[in-house]
DNA sequence: TCCTTGTTAGTCTTTCTTTGACCTTCGTCC
DNA sequence: GGACGAAGGTCAAAGAAAGACTAACAAGGA
């Protein structure tokens, strides 16, 4: 956690109370930080994308500002959902399989145990072999279709 | 201990003080003993291995790092071990991979939930490929580093 | 001696972060 | 309505780590 975009995360993490979503100010946040605008994009977008369960809106030009949410979804259609997307896609990354999972953990709908294990599953290394990409899809969505079962 | 790869692993080890892991920048290490990084990857895979009682997991790019954890408790004996004995297979089929899931689950290493996301992932229909035993060994036992390392 | 195993160094690759330059949008003030 | 400043957006390049792979070298044993 040397990293400065992990301290802006974490910041940002702790304004949502039990609220659903905050507002705040890029160039704000950035001058307070000490680092240029964009990094604090690129934290929004690295760490708070709608993979991951947040949807980010903002608004330009003088007052502008951006405002981050959570999405929170209900337990009972939201597997199926995800499942669905999966499928939809046609391989699925690492990064993007444990931003999902990440997801399920914060939501409560796996245990942070059961989220280690689906990343572990998934993992480059686990999978190295050709066609990575393709394979991790399958097991995902298998591992969804057991997650739905119970 | 003439040599600088056990000097490194001495300083290493004595970075754990209390506590049950460390985390180092390889390159300053390497700076450090005036020796390549390779050199310190080296020593971590051939004196910080599971045999040898620790795990490792690292994060690359700027503000990586390297995690280096010993292995406490319960997880000392049995892991480690099945570890080595699903290593020393040439494959592993589904019905062998269940049922030390399953032995795990009895023992309470792992709950049911975990125990069920395990077998979705190295399943038959999760693993519809060439060289599925293969590949379901390699998922297994980085599962089992997973479980170990937490 | 020759072969195996272990060590050391180096190079290239991959991943993630950080910065900066330039662009677009919005509001306000003549 | 046009000019201007104040936001935020985008993108590419540079930088910062660690990983993978390989070659060279060293030491010990058959």
């Amino acid at each position: 956690m040397a990293n400065i975009s992990d301290t802006i995360e974490q910041f940002i993490k702790s304004f949502f109370g039990d609220s659903d979503s905050i507002q705040l100010s890029r160039n704000d946040l950035a001058h307070y930080f000490g680092v240029s605008p964009s990094q604090i994009s690129y934290v929004l977008t690295t760490r708070f994308s709608v993979d991951k369960g947040y949807v980010i809106e903002s608004k330009r030009g003088g007052g502008g500002s951006v405002t981050v949410a959570k999405i929170v979804g209900t337990k009972q259609d939201f597997l199926p959902e995800l499942l669905k997307q999966t499928d939809a896609l046609d391989v699925l990354t690492f990064n993007k399989a444990a931003a999902m999972v990440d997801r399920l953990a914060r939501d409560g709908i796996v245990t942070d145990g059961e989220a280690a294990i689906v990343k572990s599953a998934v993992s480059d290394k686990a999978l190295a072999i050709p066609m990575a990409d393709t394979v991790r899809k399958n097991i995902f969505k298998e591992i969804l279709v057991g997650l739905i079962r119970r």
